[in-house]
Parts: C-alpha cells; sequence; structure tokens
DNA sequence: TCTGGGGTCCTAGGACCC
DNA sequence: TCTGGGGTCCTAGGACCC
C-alpha cells in the first residue's frame, strides 16, 4: 500500500489564537514574546509585522527598532495549550495515528484512508476545513509519501493552503528548494554545504553519497536521503502515533539583570529544582542524571552532570545534587545571566527496578553476553568452559549479588547453564 | 541587533568491564 | 595462555527545531 503522510502547520499561531482574544489585533502588526525591552526574542510574528523584518528568534529590542508601531504581547501558554488539544480532537477523527511534533504542527498518517474520505487531495480540503470550522484558525497542510517531502510541502503551502506531492515526484519536488529548507539543515549545515558549492537540494541529490558520509559522518549519510526525499535515519524514520514518554525535563531561567549574589541564586536554583521535580510527578517519570546549566554574563554557557545512584522524582534529591554541582561550578564572582535544571535518564515508576538492581542487571547481562563471546571463539564445545563459568557466576551471586530479585531458582540455574 | 525556553539527537573521550 | 577488541556508561558540548 502506498503511504501517505499528511504534515498540519498552524498559520502564525501564537499571533492568530491571540487575535481571537483580542479582535482588536487583527491586521496589526503584533509581536508575541515579551514586552519590547525585555530581554527575550520573539516567539511568533504576525504577517503585518514580518513585513517589517520581524521573525521568530529575534531579539524583541530588534523587533521594537525595526517595527517601532507593533504591539508586543507576553503570550498565553495555557491558551496555546488548549487550542492544540481542539486541533488534536480534529485530527483524530481523520486517522487513529496522529502525532504532535509540537504545539502548532502534526503528523498523520492517512495511508489507507481513500475508501473513507477519497483521495488526498479531498481528505486534506476535508481536513483544512474542519480545522478552521472548529478552532476559527487557519493552517496548511502538506501531504506526500514521507514525512520530510509532507513537512516541506506544508511550508511551501503557507499560508493557508494545501500541497499535495505525487508519489514519484518527491524528488523533482525538493531539487529547486534551498538547501535550508530541509529539516535539520540549520545555520552551520548550509554553510559548511555552501563552502563546497552547495546551495539547492538538486545540488545535494546529485552527490556522491559516500562523499557526503566521509564528510560529514552519519549525518551526511542521512543527508544523502533526505535530498531525495526519504525518511533516512534519526527522528524521521519513526512510525507516526507513538506518543512515547520524553526523554527530559528541564526549567530555565534568564534573569532581567545578571546576578552575582550567591543566595538569590541558589535560592533561583531550588525554585527551578523544585519545578522540575513537580514535571516528573505528573508524569509519573524518576531521573538519575541531574544537570545545571550555568550562563555568564558574556553568553559563554557551560553544563555540569552528576548521576545519582538511584532515580528520584523529589524536590530535595534534585535541589541537593544542583546546589552541590552549583558549589563546584561557580567561582562566586562571575555574574550569572542564566541558571536551568535539567533532569535526564529518566524511567517510569513501573519500569523501575528497586533502586539498588539496575546496575547489576547490566552487569548481569555482560556477564552473559561474555559468555555468549566465549563460545563464539571456542565453539560449542567450550559448553564445558562455559559451565565453569556459569557456576563462577553464580558463586559470586553472594559476594557481588548478580542475580535479579524475585528471579525463581529455576530460571537462574537455566541462564547460567 | 544582543541573543527565551523547552526539547531532541549526535559526537567524542575516558572509565570500566569482560 | 596471552592479548586485545568492543560494548556501555558518563560527561560536556553543539546543532537544530518550534
Amino acid at each position: 500500500m502506498q503511504s501517505l503522510v499528511c504534515h498540519l502547520d498552524m498559520d502564525a499561531f501564537f499571533v492568530s489564537v491571540e487575535e481571537l482574544f483580542d479582535p482588536s489585533l487583527r491586521g496589526k502588526p503584533v509581536v508575541v514574546g515579551g514586552k519590547r525591552d525585555q530581554r527575550g526574542v520573539v516567539a511568533a510574528a504576525s504577517y503585518a509585522a514580518r513585513k517589517f523584518g520581524v521573525h521568530s528568534a529575534m531579539p524583541l529590542r530588534t523587533a521594537a527598532l525595526l517595527c517601532p508601531q507593533a504591539v508586543f504581547v507576553e503570550g498565553h501558554t495555557d491558551r496555546y495549550r488548549e487550542y492544540s488539544k481542539k486541533v488534536y480532537g480534529v485530527l483524530q477523527r481523520f486517522s487513529p495515528l496522529v502525532e504532535m511534533a509540537s504545539i502548532d504542527e502534526a503528523y498523520l498518517d492517512l495511508s489507507g484512508t481513500e475508501r473513507l474520505f477519497g483521495p488526498p487531495l479531498r481528505v486534506a480540503h476535508l481536513l483544512h476545513e474542519a480545522v478552521r470550522a472548529e478552532t476559527s484558525l487557519r493552517c496548511s497542510l502538506g501531504l506526500s509519501s514521507s514525512r520530510l517531502v509532507a513537512k516541506v510541502s506544508s511550508d511551501q503551502a503557507k499560508p493557508n493552503g494545501v500541497l499535495y506531492v505525487v508519489p514519484g515526484c518527491e524528488a523533482a519536488f525538493l531539487a529547486p528548494l534551498a538547501i535550508r529548507k530541509i529539516p535539520g539543515v540549520g545555520k552551520k549545515t548550509e554553510e559548511s554545504l555552501q563552502k563546497i558549492g552547495i546551495r539547492y537540494v538538486g545540488d545535494l541529490a546529485r552527490l556522491d553519497e559516500r562523499f557526503l558520509a566521509d564528510r560529514f559522518g552519519k549525518w551526511g549519510l542521512a543527508l544523502a536521503g533526505k535530498a531525495r526525499g526519504q525518511d533516512a535515519g534519526g527522528w524521521f524514520d519513526s512510525p507516526i502515533g507513538e506518543n512515547d514518554d520524553p526523554k527530559s525535563i528541564s526549567h530555565e531561567n534568564t534573569f532581567p539583570d545578571d546576578i552575582a549574589d550567591r543566595e538569590r541564586l541558589e535560592t533561583a536554583l531550588l525554585r527551578l529544582s523544585e519545578m522540575v521535580a513537580k514535571r516528573l510527578r505528573e508524569h509519573h517519570l524518576y531521573s538519575r542524571t541531574i544537570q545545571l546549566k550555568l550562563r555568564y554574563e558574556d553568553f559563554s554557557t557551560i553544563t555540569r552532570a552528576s548521576s545519582l545512584d538511584h532515580a528520584t522524582q523529589l524536590d530535595r534529591e534534585i535541589a541537593g545534587a544542583i546546589i552541590k554541582l552549583f558549589r563546584q561550578a561557580w567561582d562566586g564572582k562571575t555574574p550569572i545571566r542564566l541558571l536551568g535544571v535539567h533532569a535526564g535518564s529518566l524511567r517510569t515508576v513501573e519500569g523501575q527496578m528497586s533502586l539498588l538492581d539496575e546496575p547489576q542487571t547490566e552487569r548481569l547481562r555482560q556477564a552473559f553476553r561474555s559468555v555468549d563471546h566465549i563460545r563464539g571463539r571456542f565453539g560449542e564445545a567450550s559448553i564445558s568452559l562455559a559451565k565453569t563459568l556459569g557456576s563462577g557466576i553464580r558463586e559470586k551471586v553472594h559476594e557481588n549479588p548478580f542475580d535479579l530479585p524475585g528471579e525463581s531458582a529455576r530460571e537462574k540455574g537455566k541462564r547460567s547453564e
């Protein structure tokens, strides 16, 4: 069956939601992200503001210089989340395989829905209309055989458009586009590609794969696939609709002014630790690696991590690790611009073994790997050798417990055979 | 122009283990 | 019997996305 992927991207999402709540903003240059003289960047700009050169990720103060008449709003994250959920609700009626890739974009697997909704362009228009009717918001849709091409085509369809790239035409569709249009190609990759004369996706597609692999490693190989419209490697390769748990949870804060006061800094770290712990508990997750982030007045940034002997979701333990890292990392003088607390190596309540077992599970795995290794080297005739080693492992169970809790003696015996 | 906050994935070296 | 090669974890940093 021909696969059909749809990528939906809301048009000027934050700005459009703001306009729903305050219609007087319509048509005006609007900047969402903060006050005009604040430290911070533009989260979203209305089309009227974009005409002045304002775009997202631009410092707010720059935006204010380019477009002094713009209305600056701080934004309402709760409202954006609410509307994001509404959109998700609409999409679920079109396919069970929906994945929100961020607050304002989603992927749908529409493969095999033709009998239900008709040909690709018809589904797309039904979807587009349903989103508009139920949220009063506009979006753009891209459809294609791969996630990558669907995403690029929704971008080409903006604003308020629909674009279907017919199977077989993926590479031809991408060829005339600037390499920067490929998701994952940012400033740095663009620069290094331009150095070797690559400007358009077509240039990239013509290059030899081995050349790209040599020059850019694993990323180069993925790049070669992308240039041809394939979901080659990395995130794009995973199936749509696998709603997995977050891999990390973090909070950070840039101060209005740089701070060199230890007490104020440590208070801020305690607050951030509490926020992280709260979110861990909400997700029923435990973290084993706690990371501190420091950004100095000159914008240079360091991170310092520490792995605990067990996973936690407690404020006290996270804060303890963070304060320790902070006291080791900070000289007590250099003013600090930003502090961050990051929790990684997450695991679920259910998946978590009792605290002390995890590393030993890994050791057990290693022990059996080495048995397999010896077998591989000396052949199955070495079974007696393996047996000797196996009993050795069982002996070690007592001094340096290799065994798993709750594992029956029978299973243990079976494992060491 | 003076650079947010929340994420993901990748790389690379050293430690450790078998 | 000796030696080595390889896997995984940890940490730090960086590119990228919205």
